[in-house]
DNA sequence: ACCGGGATGTTCT
DNA sequence: GAACATCCCGGTG
């Protein structure tokens, strides 16, 4: 008993969304998660986004239709997934930095031949992505058509009444904006914010 | 527990 | 050529 998120959810400013996503469940051919960290990027006003100069043949669909997905490749070797918010023309998106995992543990084991335990398979953006199985071919995907089998569902559990609250991770422009959320004590995230 | 450094290649200036 | 929305490992305390 749980319905895929449609484009309405998604189409409204990245600072509304992230929050929203807490507990909310991203599901692949692989398995799911629940949402537990999440961060704001608001495009053409923060300095820390990739969107921050405008379009480029890698962020064009940060400035596209809400509910798709922004999938980005950084350090040589990680992917990282973020939810498009906004209306098309707008760049806004969400980074999913953390997860709890719900089902498709042993493939998500076996993709994550480092974990030692299950809340190390996606405790981070880039550990979520090779959890699940998002590489550069889900770029641009549309999460509310279950596009490649991706999608984001409401199984009926809402977001923190009072969500933690923190600044950004790793970045060197913007870090200072109090623009990450998560879940109250769910150990499974990349390091809890500080207060709230 | 905490900290420092290396891996690795795409993207944009 | 520099920066990079990260992760992992090995050092030390």
């Amino acid at each position: 008993m749980s319905k895929r998120l449609g484009r309405r959810f998604f189409a409204r400013p990245a600072l509304e969304l992230a929050p929203e996503l807490l507990n909310k469940v991203l599901v692949t051919p692989i398995g799911s998660a629940r949402i537990v960290e999440v961060e704001a990027y608001c495009g053409s006003e923060d300095p820390g986004s990739h969107a921050y100069r405008g379009p480029t043949p890698r962020t064009e669909v940060m400035f596209g239709r809400p509910g798709h997905l922004y999938v980005y490749f950084t350090y040589g070797m990680h992917w990282c997934a973020n939810v498009v918010a906004e209306r098309s023309g707008t760049a806004g998106a969400v980074l999913l930095r953390a997860g709890t995992p719900l089902t498709g543990v042993d493939e998500m084991t076996e993709r994550r031949t480092r974990a030692r335990r299950p809340r190390d398979l996606c405790s981070g953006p880039a550990k979520l992505c090779q959890a699940l199985g998002i590489e550069g071919d889900h770029g641009g995907l549309d999460l509310t058509t279950a596009e490649m089998g991706v999608s984001i569902r409401d199984d009926g559990t809402p977001p923190p009444a009072r969500p933690a609250q923190g600044v950004r991770v790793g970045l060197s422009k913007g870090g200072d904006l109090r623009w990450r959320w998560a879940v109250p004590g769910i150990p499974d995230v990349s390091r809890p914010p500080v207060g709230n």
